[in-house]
RNA sequence: GCCUUGGUGGCGGAAUUGGUAGACGCGCUGGAUUCAAAAUCCAGUUCCCUCGGGAGUGUGGGUUCGAUUCCCACCCAAGGUACCA
């Protein structure tokens, strides 16, 4: 009987779907454990072998933990809104539902033959209308709500609807738009509906605003930042111009503390939570507001150093400040209008590409020094972003490189307020200088200079203390079709939004899924795209007739809208009347363990963080962070072959000829090569028509290739299908050589020809099971030493798996493997244990000779066996050294020794030791956990 | 530039709170079995040499009886981020 992994693992992938081993229960004795993955975009390309690596490493977890009697949710679905299978639908006319059917099919076929305990019974796609129908319900709850100041959380609207009729707003804090006027309770209930409606979008958490995008309009569509090179689309080179379009954005800069806050109480990896401070970008400072000179105009800056406004010898407006054009003078007009011009045509990536060019104009204008009452001029230059602050700056040249660098090209003097610094050279950033030139100021650090300003300006009311945030509020809306329409029709130009008793609003139907010719979103194009208020349905043919029919909204959500939620939804992912029951989430209530790439870090994972919390503060849900672990799995790099063609001819050398010659060096499919690097000549003539009447010229009569590590692409021709790795090895095989690669977060290359080690190990395992083909195991009683290998890897095992180091455990398995089969070990006790062991590594084979030793029970449901110390008596190692009269050396002992035993037998070693040199025993001094002193 | 992570044989990578560096696997070398191959098994495999040793975990210092591990400085690589006032 061989190890026929084939038919093995057909036979227990069906027995597993047929009994729903891996089918959680909402309600359990156990302690409950929640493991899970970033689902996949089920991209057209399928799975590569780099796909499956943290799915098997949860996988491993989450049977791990079912073996420790855990109730295990593990589940699966698909983030199937996207843009490739948009693309393919405007190219093809397909629609992208089906594209995105048939991809899942793909995925779904690929993953069930790796053998994950999935719960399939939970399965989400972001798609289907009855999730989005949630997506949508959550985007109304934030529509009804407002972050209130004073309480540190989100609120209903209606709450803010009632203090603005009994107090107006005076006294509401709210984080909300800036340019809020104050009114009072009367003035509220004397305004019309409209303008209630429009000062309630300020405070809203999701609200329509004028927002600038990169608009393409040869393509049609908004591009996004890195779409753009060189001013010009990537894709067909056309010209590409900022426009302001009304777009929904949603207000997560109200939660930009508690993001923060929020990373202290959860186990994420340091270099993702440090990319979520940076992205959020705290800086605490001081705002504080110019007077424009002879005008009623004030400049309002941020500075984080309010210490240096002595300093202060010019101003810097962004080219795009609201001001620019009303202060300028007549003289700097044509000046200023033309640098305008010119910013405006570079785009952003562009001017922060180019730091190193210095430029600006004077406009003429000059504010005064609110404490000198000095005349200072006001500039404008690219270097101030209007985008972050204010979009002005105070130039403090002494203080700020790049004040420094502005004024010195400008010919700006430029003042020392640093006692005994010199900036004749550069500017002086450090913030351990004196302070002196500064009037009030003068003699203090920085620390007391800063309080001191801060005072000074709100006694004067021209500034204060404040903290500013780099984050800015997310654009929510997307110029496409294939994702979540918005549950809005507008009413008076003023958007209202569906009551979610008539969610879903569903996707229409389309002829073609670019935007329309007068540039409406490609929702435009459906002749069924209107709201029936009457009978709350959308209608058909039905002409807008703004009195019970009115248009809905035609933009769509962007990608991260479903996945901000979907691990709630799993928890009950097929309720009909909310988007998860309270049972279900008091009792899952967050994940456990949450694996996928760093390279959500600032997208998907601060925006569900964002989504977490806001549900959180209207009572949804029980916690405020939705993944208490978080690991980031490494990318499996690929590993490219090269062949070199000398240049100008057909002609390919072998990689050791290659010497000083002049070659092109050229990507083969890695199919095409055997375990030793070397090139299978025939098969590559057959590959590509360019190399069928190539010569081929061999080392040692083979054609070696060149390696190279890098991203498996399409493109290298190093992709390797997790398919091909089943059919020839095995889905145990696969998931053990993925494991045994090396550490889970680390990148690291795929070598197919290192599966062997692996695939000869599982072919060991199952020989210790039989004898001339036979299943033989044997009941006697093990002996002490099997039962120490045993033993010590149970150890070791249940150690890597609660660190995660499942690379090592691989390593184990067949050190015990191997020294099982030099005792001849056929023990049933010993093999039973094994076969638990590896189980959650390599499940098909363990199912199998689990029920070859008799059990009827799936091996997923057998308890962890217990590692029992006092098996390991005999192993202890000494590393003695002696130095100045003292005697040090460490003894490993047994774990389940009382500090009485460990002295006893120390003694008896140190009676030893002091025996054979010589000498009179010591006094032994145990310090527990370290090593043992012995002091004379 | 800044932040983060890392640097160990031909390769992927092990090494507990500082305690025999290179586990385990690939590859390679030799051997057994075989008509032969596959498969399997056994032995060897960090480097250098004069076969007795010597050097060795990116580089240079330091702490220590003892450093891959801790400290300082530097070099290199990967990822993130950037005129952020």
């Amino acid at each position: 009987m061989e190890y026929n992994f084939n038919e093995i693992e057909a036979k227990w992938q069906k027995y597993w779907a047929e009994k729903q081993t891996f089918k959680a229960d909402n309600n359990s004795e156990k302690p409950k454990y929640y493991v899970l993955d970033m689902f996949p975009y089920p991209s057209g390309a399928g799975l590569h072998v780099g796909h499956p690596l943290g799915y098997i490493a949860s996988d491993i977890y989450a049977r791990y933990k079912r073996h420790k009697g855990f109730n295990v949710l593990h589940p699966q679905g698909y983030d199937s809104f996207g843009l490739p299978a948009e693309q393919y639908a405007i190219q093809t006319g397909q629609h992208p539902a089906i594209t995105t059917e048939t991809n899942i099919a793909t995925y779904r076929k690929q993953l069930d033959k790796i053998g994950f305990s999935f719960d399939w019974t939970r399965e989400v796609r972001t798609s289907n209308p009855e999730y989005y129908k949630w997506t949508q319900w959550i985007f109304t709850q934030l529509f009804n709500a407002w972050y209130n100041k004073e309480s540190d959380k989100a609120e209903t609207i209606d709450t803010l609807v009632a203090t603005f009729e009994k107090d107006g707003n005076a006294n509401v804090k709210a984080v909300c738009d800036e340019d809020i006027t104050t009114f009072t309770a009367e003035e509220w209930n004397a305004f019309s509906n409209k303008e209630k409606e429009a000062i309630l979008a300020k405070y809203r958490l999701t609200y329509l605003s004028e927002t600038e995008v990169n608009w393409c309009p040869a393509l049609g569509t908004v591009l996004a930042n890195d779409e753009i090179v060189n001013g010009v689309s990537e894709r067909g080179g056309h010209p590409v111009v900022r426009k302001k379009m009304m777009q929904w954005s949603m207000r997560i800069t109200a939660y930009a503390q508690r993001l923060l806050d929020g990373l202290g109480t959860i186990d994420w990896p340091q270099p993702l939570k440090d990319s979520q401070t940076n992205w959020i970008g705290r800086s605490q400072g001081a705002s504080v507001k110019f007077q424009v000179e002879n005008s009623e105009d004030m400049i309002e800056v941020f500075t984080t150093r309010p210490d240096t406004i002595f300093g202060v010898t010019f101003m810097t407006l962004a080219p795009e400040h609201e001001l620019v054009s009303k202060i300028v003078t007549e003289d700097r007009k044509e000046a200023v209008e033309a640098y305008i011009e010119a910013t405006a045509k570079r785009s952003e990536r562009e001017r922060q590409a180019d730091v190193k060019t210095i430029s600006g104009e004077f406009t003429g204008a000059y504010a005064i020094h609110p404490f000198t009452g000095e005349k200072i001029q006001i500039w404008i230059g690219d270097y101030v972003l209007a985008s972050y602050g204010t979009g002005a700056v105070m130039a403090v040249p002494c203080g700020d490189q790049r004040d420094w660098d502005f004024a010195n090209h400008f010919g700006i003097e430029i003042k020392n307020i640093f006692d005994g610094i010199d900036i004749s050279e550069a500017a002086y950033a450090e913030k351990d200088a004196k302070i002196t030139n500064s009037d009030f100021l003068d003699g203090l650090n920085v620390k007391k200079a800063t309080k001191q300003v801060i005072y000074h300006l709100e006694q004067k009311g021209i500034g204060e203390g404040k903290i500013n945030y780099r984050l800015r509020d997310a654009v929510f809306s997307r110029q496409r079709y294939w994702g979540e329409p918005f549950p809005v029709y507008y009413k008076d130009g003023m958007p209202q939004m569906i009551a979610s008793e008539h969610l879903p609003v569903r996707l229409p139907e389309v002829e073609k899924y670019l935007p329309t010719e007068d540039g409406k979103p490609p929702l435009g194009n459906a002749t069924v795209w209107a709201w029936d208020t009457v009978n709350n349905e959308v209608v058909e043919n039905s002409k807008i007739d703004d009195e019970t029919i009115f248009p809905l909204e035609l933009n769509t959500m962007p990608g991260w809208a479903g996945s901000s939620w979907y691990f709630n939804r799993y928890m009950d992912a097929n309720n009909e009347n909310e988007f998860v029951s309270k049972e279900a989430v008091d009792y899952w209530k967050e994940v456990d363990l949450y694996i996928g790439g760093s390279e959500h870090a600032t997208g998907h994972l601060l925006y569900a963080r964002f989504w977490q919390k806001f549900l959180f503060d209207l009572g949804l849900l029980p916690v405020d962070e939705f993944a208490k672990k978080l690991i980031n799995q490494g990318m499996i790099l690929g590993t490219s072959a090269i062949v070199y063609r000398l240049s100008g001819t057909n002609t390919f050398v072998s990689k050791n000829l290659v010497k000083d010659q002049k070659v092109e060096e050229l990507r083969v499919d890695v199919k095409l090569i055997n375990t030793s690097d070397e090139l299978d000549v025939e098969k590559i003539r057959e590959w590509q028509p360019q190399y069928k009447n190539a010569e081929f010229i061999l080392e040692d009569g083979k054609y070696i290739v060149g390696r190279e590590v890098e991203k498996m692409s399409k493109r290298w021709f190093n992709v390797v299908n997790p398919d091909d790795i089943c059919e020839e090895y095995g889905a145990d095989s696969l998931r053990l050589f993925e494991m045994f690669l090396g550490p889970l977060e680390q990148s690291k290359p795929w070598n197919t020809a290192g599966i062997s080690g692996v695939h000869s190990f599982l072919k060991k395992l199952w020989r210790l099971f039989h004898n001339n083909n036979e299943f033989t195991v044997s009941d006697a009683a093990p002996t002490k030493e099997e039962l120490k290998v045993l033993h010590q890897t149970i150890k070791k095992v249940d150690e890597d798996i609660e660190n995660f180091s499942f690379n090592t455990s691989v390593s184990t398995f067949m050190i015990a493997v191997n020294e099982l089969q030099k005792l001849k070990c056929n023990k049933r006790e010993i093999l039973e244990g094994l076969v638990i062991l590896i189980s959650p590594y390599a499940p098909h084979i363990a199912e199998e000779l689990w029920s070859k030793l008799g059990h009827k029970e799936s091996v997923s449901t057998a308890d962890f066996p217990i590692f029992e110390p006092s098996h390991l008596v005999e192993s202890s190692k000494e590393y003695p050294v002696s130095f100045n009269g003292k005697m040090r050396f460490k003894l490993e002992l047994p774990l389940d020794m009382s500090k009485d035993e460990i002295e006893k037998v120390v003694m008896a070693h140190e009676k030893t030791q002091a025996q054979l040199q010589g000498r009179e025993p010591k006094k032994v001094i145990i310090v527990p956990g370290k090593i043992i002193n012995i002091v004379g």
